[in-house]
DNA sequence: CTGAAAGCGCTTACAG
DNA sequence: CTGAAAGCGCTTACAG
C-alpha cells in the first residue's frame, strides 16, 4: 500500500448544522445577578458565598447555594481573571508530548491541577531557537496563571530562562549541580543517584566497566545521569570509557549500539533512557551479540513496554507522574499562600532488574 | 533497592524568594489605553488596529503599531473573552496522555492550534463514570473556546455525549458505522480499511485464518477494526475465530497471547494496537513459539518502538498527529466562519511489513 | 476614518 | 452581616 493523500473532505464528515441552536438551550448562562435575584439577595452576597467568605448568615448562604444549584450557575472564569487578576490555571511548557517521561509528567500535573480545580494548558516548544522559545513563553504567559516548564532539553532550559521575572513558574529539571538559586523553585528526581545505582548493579555482576549511551544533555554541562555513572566507575576503579552520544529515540540507541557492538571488550551498556536501550538491544541482535550472555544492557525510566521486551529490560523506574504532581504542588504554593508546601511524598528512583543484565561471559 | 518514600522537602528545593519582585519589572503590563496615549489616538482606534479593522488610516495604523511594539503590548485574553464572548482556545478531553495514539493526537492539535494562535487546554477523563465525566466536561466548558474529545474509549464517548448543545465540539472517533448525524462534526482515520488490509496481508502469506486480539471497544458495538478484520476473513472464506478481548496495554496482549499460544492451529495474530502486539510477542517467546516461523504477528499504530523490536513488528501506520491537526481545523471552522474547511491533507493508513509476519509453517 | 458610551461578569474596597 | 460604587481591559454598537 502506498502512502497517499486524501483531502479532509474524504476523511471527515461534517454533520454540523450551523443554524441549529436548540430552542431554549442556548439561553446565556446564569450570572451572579441571576443567582442573586433568585435568592433574593444582592449579587455581592452571592460573590461572598462563592468565595467562601465567612461573614454570611447561614440561612442566607443556604438560599444562595440553592439558587446556584437550581440555575446551574458557574462562575465565569474570564470575568474572575479580569476582576481579580488571579487565574487558577497552569500551563505546561514542554518540547514533547509523546515521550513517556514527558507525557507522564504532564499527566501528573493534570491530575494534581484537576484536584485543585485548576485549568491546565499546554504549549509545545517545537524549536530551541531563541525567538521561537520566547514566543511560546509569551503565549503561555498570555493564558494567565502559572507555568511549569519541563527543562530536560535545550528548548526547555531556554524557556525556563526566558520566563519574565514576576511570573510564577516551577521548573522540572535534571538533578542540578547546585541547589536552585535566585527566584524560582525547581523539582527533580535524583537521577544522579539512580545512574549510580544502575552502574553499581552492572559492576557487581562482574563487568570490568560499563559503557554509557547518553541522552542529549539539557545544557552544555555534564548531565546528572552521566555524572552518577562516572562516579560509580571511579569508586570501583573501573576504566571510564567516553560516553556515546545518543538522541532521545531508539534510532540514536541503534546507531550507538552498532558502534559499541564492534568492540568485543564491551560487555555492559547503560542507556540514558529505555528508548535508547531498545535501539541498543536491536543493534546487538543484528550484530549477533547475545543479551545478557555476551552483553548486559540497562535502561532508564521503566517505560510501559520495557517489561515486555525480549529480553525484558533492566532499568531504573522513575516516578514521573509523582514529579508532575510535586511540580504542581510547588506552583500552587507559590500562587496561593494557603497552599504552600503541602508535604507530598514522591517515590525515589528504583532499580528494576530483569533479563537484560547478567554476569559477563567467562574470560577465554 | 526498596521502594521508599521521601517527603517533598527531600526531593525538591524551593529557591523561591517571596519578596523578590525586581524593581521596575513588575510594572503592570501595557493596556490598550497606554498604547493609545503613546500613539496619540483614542483607545478605540487601537482596538481597531489589533483587530485588523480596515477603516484605519495607514499613517495612524503605523503609529499604533509602533507604540504596541515599543510598549510590548499584549492583548489581555481574559478581557477579550469577557467583552467579546469569543475565546481562541481549545480544550482536548482525553482518557489518557501517555498512550502513543492519544499523545500524538494531542501533539497534532497543539501544533495546529499554535499556528492559529489558539491556546490549548487539556482535561483528563480519569473515570468513565457518568458524574465524573460530566464534571470534566463542565471544567472544559468553563475554560471557554471549543472542545476536542478523543472518543476512543467509553470515557471519551461519554464525554462527547455529555457536551451541552451549543458548545463547539469536534469528536475524534473510531470509524463510525454511519456518517455523523446531528449537530457535531467528527474526524477519524479509516481503521476499518486498515484492519482489512492487514488481515489480507496475513492471509496472502498463506495463513488459513487470522486471529484477532481486540482493543476495548469504545461502545458496545463491534469496533471498526474488528469489522474490517472480519470482512477480510469472510471474503477469503476463512474461518472466523472469536476475537480475544485485550486491554490497551501490553499486559492484556500478554494474557491473550498466552491463551492463543496454547492452540497449535494459531499461525497468525492481528492485534488492535502495537502495545498489545508487544505483549503477544512476549507471550509467544515465553511459550517457545517462534515469530514469524511458527506464528505471524501484526499490530496497529506504528508506535515509535515497533520498528526496533526483535522481531520488528509488522503494523499499520496511522497518522495521529495529522488527525489532531484535522480535528483542530474542523473546530476552527466551526468557531470562525472565515476558517471554514481549509482542505487539509491527511495521510491514509499504511501497512508496514516488517519481520514479525511471514508464511505459515509447512504442514506436517 | 475616528471618538465617546455602555457593558461583558466578576472582585475589591468602601459604607452602613 | 449585607448593600451600592467603581473598575479590571477589552469589544460592540452608536455617533460624528
Amino acid at each position: 500500500m502506498n502512502l497517499s493523500l486524501r483531502s479532509l473532505d474524504d476523511l471527515c464528515v461534517t454533520g454540523h448544522n450551523p443554524g441549529m441552536n436548540v430552542t431554549g438551550h442556548t439561553r446565556s448562562p446564569a450570572s451572579i445577578r441571576d443567582v442573586a435575584a433568585a435568592a433574593g439577595v444582592s449579587y455581592q452576597t452571592v460573590s461572598r458565598v462563592i468565595n467562601g467568605h465567612p461573614s454570611v448568615r447561614p440561612a442566607t448562604r443556604e438560599r444562595v447555594l440553592a439558587a446556584i444549584d437550581e440555575l446551574g450557575f458557574r462562575r465565569n472564569t474570564a470575568a474572575l481573571a479580569l476582576a481579580s487578576g488571579r487565574s487558577r490555571a497552569v500551563t505546561v511548557l514542554t518540547a514533547n508530548t509523546t515521550h513517556y517521561g514527558y507525557a507522564s509528567i504532564l499527566q501528573g500535573v493534570e491530575e494534581a491541577a484537576r484536584a485543585a480545580s485548576f485549568a491546565v494548558g499546554i504549549g509545545v516548544l517545537e524549536s530551541a531557537e531563541e525567538a521561537a522559545v520566547a514566543a511560546e513563553v509569551q503565549r503561555a504567559a498570555d493564558a494567565g496563571g502559572g507555568l511549569i516548564v519541563i527543562a530536560y532539553d535545550p528548548a526547555g532550559v531556554g524557556a525556563l530562562a526566558a520566563v519574565p521575572a514576576g511570573l510564577p513558574v516551577v521548573g522540572v529539571v535534571e538533578t542540578p549541580a547546585s541547589p536552585p538559586s535566585g527566584d524560582r523553585p525547581w523539582v527533580w528526581t535524583d537521577d544522579r543517584e539512580a545512574a549510580y545505582e544502575a552502574t553499581r548493579h552492572l559492576l557487581s555482576l562482574g563487568h570490568e566497566t560499563v559503557h554509557y549511551v547518553a541522552i542529549p544533555s539539557s545544557t552544555r554541562r555534564t548531565s546528572a545521569r552521566t555524572s552518577g555513572w562516572r562516579q560509580a566507575l571511579k569508586e570501583a576503579g573501573a576504566p571510564q570509557p567516553r560516553p556515546a552520544q545518543g538522541s532521545w529515540g531508539p534510532a540514536g540507541g541503534h546507531a550507538a549500539g552498532l558502534r559499541l557492538a564492534r568492540d568485543p571488550a564491551v560487555t555492559a551498556i547503560l542507556c540514558g533512557n529505555d528508548d535508547l536501550a531498545l535501539g541498543v538491544l536491536r543493534a546487538l541482535h543484528e550484530t549477533g551479540r547475545a543479551v545478557p550472555d555476551e552483553v548486559s544492557v540497562a535502561g532508564f525510566d521503566d517505560a510501559p513496554h520495557s517489561a515486555y521486551l525480549t529480553p525484558s529490560l533492566t532499568t531504573v523506574r522513575l516516578d514521573f507522574t509523582g514529579l508532575g504532581r510535586a511540580a504542581f504542588a510547588l506552583l500552587h504554593g507559590v500562587l496561593e499562600e494557603s497552599a504552600r508546601i503541602a508535604p507530598h511524598p514522591v517515590s525515589v528512583p528504583e532499580l528494576v532488574v530483569r533479563e537484560s543484565s547478567g554476569p559477563p561471559p567467562a574470560r577465554s
